[in-house]
RNA sequence: GCCACUAUAGUCUAGAGGUUAGGACGUUGGCCUCUCACGCCGAAGACCCGGGUUCGAUUCCCGGUGGUGGUGCCA
C-alpha cells in the first residue's frame, strides 16, 4: 500500500510551494490507492508559531487536499505531531549509538566555531573516541550534549531517485550532523527517518534541498535495519529566476491568493502545471482528473517561475464555469466592502460581472463606473468613431428620457436613430454615457437601465439634461 | 571556496538522432460589438556556449557558463 505524507513546520502560514509538494504526495497516493498523512514537524521550539497547525489543516481542507492520518483525525501511527513523540527519537538515538553509527558530543558551539575559522568545512569527529567512563562521567556532571550520526570517512554513495535518477555523493563531503539536539529535540535530519518508517511512509516526496543528505538519511535506515522510501525529489517554485517564492514577498501563502480572488481549485490547478505536466495538452482539470493523470514521470528536472497572470487565467475558467448563484454570493464581500447600499440590482450586477472577471477582486475595478456619475466629465460624449459630441447628447437627451419611459427602450433608441439620420451605435453612445457617466461599463446602455431600475435611469437623465444646458 | 542538481520563446511546457521544433499564458493584428469584457480567426517569438560521437545533433558524451540547492543544535 502506497503512503505517501506532508510534513510542514508550523510557521504561520502555507507556502504555495509547500502546498504543491503536499498536492503532488496526495495526488500520488491517491492515483495509488493509498494513504496521505500529514505529520507536523515542529521540532525547533524557537520557531514554534500559535494556532500555525489550524493553519495548515484549514489550508489544506480548502484546497480540496484531504489527508487520511494525522492531527485531529488521529490514525494508528501517531502521535502525528513531532514534539509529541520525543521519547521515540531518544529511544533509536541510543540504539544508534550502541551500534556504533552514533556518538554523543560535547563540543561547545564556541569550539565548533573555532574549529570552521581554522579552515574545516565539518564537523572534526573530535567526540568519537571519548571512552565510555568519560561520557557517563561528564554526563552525570550535567555537561551538555548533542548526539551525532557517525558519517564513514571516505567513500561514496549512490541512490536513486524517481526524477533525477541515480545520485551519488561522496562521503566526504558530508558531516557527521546532529540527530539529537542538547534540549533533547531531534533534527530534522533524524526525525524524518524515524518518522517516516514507523508511519509506513513507502514514498518519500519531498524539495531538492534534501537530494544530497538523503545518503545519510540512508545510512540511518541501513544502521536500524529498516527498508528505504523511494525518493522523489522536487525542484522549488520561483518568484523569478533566481529568488525562490517567499513570504517576504507578500505572494507565497495560499490564503494570499484566496484573498486576491483566487478561488483554490484554480491555484490547485495551476501550480499542479508548476513541474508536471500531464502530457495531454490539458491544462484545466479537477482533483479527479488531476488524480488519474498523474504521474511521476511528468515531473520536471528545473525549477519554475511562478506566473499569476497565467493562474488568472485559469482563475477566469473557473469564475465562469461557477452557477450564477454561486457567483453571486462569492462577490458579496466585495459589494460590502467597496459598493454597499447602491440602488441597483445586485444580483443583476453579478450577472454582468462574471463573464468580466478573472478573479474575485477584479469586482472592485470593474464596478468602479458605479461610482462614475455624479460630476462626471462632459466630453465623455465626444467619441471619435462614432463621431458623438457634447452637442449632440444635448439635442438627444430628451428623446433619451422619452426612450427610457417608454414600454420597449430597445426599438425606442432604434427609431430614435431612424428619425435622427443617426447611426445606432452613435444614438446608444450617448445614452450609455448619459446614463453611466463612464468610458466603460460592464455592459450596454439597455442593460445599465436594467441594473439602476426605470427610475433611477431617469433620474440620471434628468441629472444630465440639466448639465448639458 | 567545495559539493550536488539543472538549462526549449517573456513564462509554463511537449518533443525526437533527420520535425515547417507542437500546445498554453502573455504580447500583437483582425472579426464580433452601443463601451468594457467574453467568444472567434490570424501573427510575431525558443532549442545557453564550445568541443566530441555521427552521414547528420537542439536531442547522446565531455567541458564551460548561467541559475538554484547543500555545506546549521533550520526544516
Amino acid at each position: 500500500m502506497v503512503r505517501t505524507r506532508f510534513a510542514p513546520s508550523p510557521t504561520g502560514y502555507l507556502h504555495i510551494g509547500g502546498l504543491r509538494t503536499a498536492l503532488y504526495a496526495y495526488l500520488f497516493a491517491k492515483k495509488h490507492n493509498g494513504k496521505f498523512i500529514l505529520r507536523i514537524e515542529d521540532t525547533d521550539q524557537t520557531r514554534e508559531v500559535d494556532g500555525a497547525v489550524d493553519i495548515i489543516i484549514s489550508a489544506l481542507n480548502k484546497a480540496g487536499i484531504n489527508y487520511d492520518e494525522g492531527p485531529i483525525v488521529g490514525g494508528d501511527h501517531g502521535p502525528y505531531v513531532q514534539s509529541e513523540r520525543k521519547d521515540i527519537y531518544l529511544k533509536y538515538a541510543a540504539q544508534l549509538i550502541k551500534s556504533g553509527d552514533a556518538y554523543y558530543c560535547f563540543c561547545s558551539k564556541d569550539r565548533l566555531a573555532e574549529i570552521h575559522e581554522k579552515g574545516a568545512t565539518k564537523y572534526d569527529k573530535h567526540c568519537l573516541h571519548l571512552s565510555e567512563t568519560e561520557i557517563q562521567d561528564r554526563i552525570a556532571r550535567g555537561e551538555p550534549y548533542v548526539i551525532r550520526q557517525n558519517i564513514p570517512e571516505t567513500g561514496t554513495h549512490t541512490y536513486h531517485d524517481e526524477v533525477f535518477g541515480d545520485v551519488t555523493v561522496d562521503y566526504k563531503d558530508l558531516e557527521d550532523n546532529i540527530l539529537i539536539k542538547s534540549d533533547g529535540m531531534p533534527t530534522y535530519n533524524f526525525a524524518n527517518v524515524i518518522d517516516d518508517h514507523l508511519m509506513g511512509i513507502t514514498h518519500c516526496i519531498r524539495g531538492v534541498e534534501y537530494l544530497m543528505s538523503t545518503p545519510k538519511y540512508n545510512l540511518l535506515y541501513d544502521a536500524l535495519g529498516w527498508e528505504r522510501p523511494v525518493y522523489i525529489h522536487l525542484q522549488p517554485i520561483m518568484r523569478d529566476s533566481q529568488h525562490k517564492l517567499s513570504k517576504r514577498d507578500g505572494d507565497a501563502g495560499f490564503e494570499d491568493f484566496l484573498k486576491k480572488g483566487f478561488l483554490p481549485h484554480a491555484i490547485v490547478n495551476y501550480i499542479a502545471l508548476l513541474g508536471w505536466n500531464p502530457k495531454n495538452n490539458c491544462e484545466k482539470m479537477s482533483m479527479a482528473e488531476l488524480i488519474n493523470s498523474f504521474s511521476i514521470d511528468g515531473l520536471q528536472k528545473s525549477s519554475s517561475i511562478f506566473d499569476e497572470t497565467k493562474m488568472r487565467w485559469l482563475n477566469s475558467l473557473y469564475i465562469k464555469e461557477l452557477s450564477a448563484e454561486e457567483f453571486h454570493n462569492a462577490a458579496q464581500p466585495y459589494y460590502a466592502e467597496y459598493y454597499p447600499d447602491k440602488n441597483i440590482d445586485y444580483k443583476y450586477l453579478s450577472e454582468l460581472l462574471q463573464s468580466r472577471c478573472e478573479v474575485l477582486a477584479d469586482i472592485k475595478e470593474r464596478a468602479a463606473f458605479l461610482d462614475a456619475f455624479d460630476n462626471f466629465d462632459l466630453e465623455l460624449f465626444v467619441n471619435k468613431k462614432w463621431k458623438t459630441d457634447r452637442a449632440m447628447a444635448k439635442s438627444l437627451i430628451d428623446d433619451c428620457i422619452k426612450a427610457t419611459e417608454s414600454a420597449d427602450l430597445g426599438a425606442a433608441l432604434e427609431t430614435l436613430a431612424v428619425d435622427r439620420g443617426l447611426k445606432k451605435g452613435q444614438v446608444l453612445w450617448i445614452y450609455r454615457i448619459a446614463l453611466t457617466g463612464a468610458a466603460a461599463t460592464p455592459g450596454g446602455g439597455e442593460e445599465m437601465v436594467k441594473l439602476f431600475g426605470k427610475n433611477e435611469a431617469l433620474r440620471r437623465l434628468k441629472a444630465v439634461k440639466d448639465r448639458l444646458k
